[in-house]
DNA sequence: CAGAACAATTGCGTATCACGCAATACGTTT
DNA sequence: AAACGTATTGCGTGATACGCAATTGTTCTG
């Protein structure tokens, strides 16, 4: 009895859209990966007008995210911020890929044998994100780090993404950097701020299969990058070595060389043109 | 209104543990935090019983992170892992990080946990600087403020950095300190001005996690300091206690206790091992 | 310093929906 | 082929998440 009530058939999981999962909560994701999309804190107000909800439905779920310390509140302003559980879980996460695991453990080998500070880059969260580096002794001081997000056009990591990621991975960061390139077209020595002369670069980068820059990004700094590449020939991970000495990353240096021969090793296609 | 049937209070909000949370949120993200707290995949089975959850709630929880993209599951055995999500999420929680400003804004509590003089560092400008303090009730007359730099040997704030630090960051300090103290090696009580004494000042260090001194740095002053690790296990900035009391500081107190829980709240990694 | 304007937070009732149970589909093992 | 274990899916109902609006807190303004 009591049956003719249920003419939806809502209960529990869906036929619709969703597929099986639980409305309330793909709400509550859509607002917590909307917050990972937006580079920096958001008021409550902004957030639910954004994500097109109630305020005091986002902040029911803010506080459920608080609780599990993937959110948390700014001191005076109340905005609202990623958290330390979202690092956790996205360490977690990273850390199960080969891509990055099997590499990291032997970046320090990379180190010894170029005498350059090597990085470990993925794609993330709008930009190329170091997740792993090792120092060199010299004394290369920067405000770079563990966490940095490094530009698409003006980095040698980030053209290697620009190269040999998807093209919708890094579309929207692009669009954003040519548009800021267009008011300073200074910043780009080698590279017109342009659909084409970003295709140029493209082409350019896979035909070599890495990508230097000297001190576009940082002045005084060196630097050439190499992809990591899965079965797809999609980088799933960058390698960068940086110095300040410009014949270090020289076409033909033996820096390069190894940078190649480590990215080989680790990559399950090849970085040249057949694939 | 004021109506007495409010005995749960229990729609919308509620006044019990998550502090106004969503319960099924709550829920959700317990298992997905569960899910990061493992190595590797778990089936459905598994996961819900580790969490203590019927099977079909779990599962309907796993096709919402599905959907968002937080979790995968594996082709064959039908296995849930994180996802592809959970790491642009990680990265983008990464990027915002600062390990200076976070830990900052809690420096007062451990002060009055304490009653002690805490100390923020990081390393800059060649050696150990204070950056943030938090001054205790009693007094503590000393030349010390924002910006100085401690040593590495014989103040406990820069044993940190030569326990935690990578070698290339400390090594030009480390070579210069050791010139001097070559000369007047009475300053340094317990470690030997060579390169196998601080080798075993290391090892001691790194057994310990946390690093003391008694007056050696200033006399009448007692000082114990610990690390705040990223996830490569390496320092971005040491936390220390500063009083007079020689008991604050001695092995198993009440002040260290503090000081390690602080310091593994804003870590990355364990102080243990490693990672 | 008072008051207004705005944002964040919290009660409350109700319609909704997530939960538990159990049946089914799926894949692997014997 | 049969049997077992696991993942997945309907279904009804009680719990509960939602929207609305009152309230509190905070910043701007006169």
């Amino acid at each position: 009895m009591a049956k003719d009530k249920t003419d939806n058939g809502s209960g529990g999981g869906n036929g619709g859209g969703t597929g099986g999962g639980i409305q309330s909560l793909d709400a509550a994701l859509r607002v917590l990966m909307f917050m990972a999309s937006r580079p920096g804190p958001l008021s409550l107000s902004e957030l639910a007008r954004e994500v097109d909800m109630p305020p005091s439905k986002v902040h029911r779920y803010l506080a459920s995210f608080l609780h599990a310390g993937l959110a948390e509140q700014g001191g005076r302003s109340g905005k609202y911020d990623l958290g330390a559980g979202s690092i956790r879980l996205g360490l977690a996460a990273i850390g199960r890929h080969d891509f990055v695991n099997k590499p990291s453990a032997h970046l320090e080998e990379l180190r010894d044998a170029t005498g350059l500070t090597v990085l470990l880059s993925v794609w993330g969260g709008g930009g190329a994100t170091v997740v792993r580096w090792e120092r060199a002794a010299s004394p290369i001081v920067t405000s770079m780090g563990l966490g940095t997000t490094l530009p698409l056009l003006n980095s040698s990591t980030g053209r290697i993404f620009l190269a040999y990621a998807p093209q919708a991975t890094v579309q929207a960061r692009l669009a954003e950097e040519l548009a800021q390139a267009a008011q300073n077209p200074a910043v780009l020595g080698d590279v017109e701020p342009t659909r084409s002369g970003v295709d140029a670069l493209i082409e350019r980068v896979r035909g070599m299969g890495y990508a230097t820059v000297y001190g576009d990004y940082i002045p005084g700094l060196v630097a050439v990058a190499a992809p990591i590449l899965d079965w797809q020939g999609e980088a799933q991970a960058a390698i960068t070595l940086i110095g300040t000495n410009p014949k270090a990353v020289q076409d033909g240096s033996d820096e390069i060389g190894h940078l190649l021969d480590f990215c080989r090793a680790h990559s399950f296609a090849s970085v040249g043109s057949e694939g």
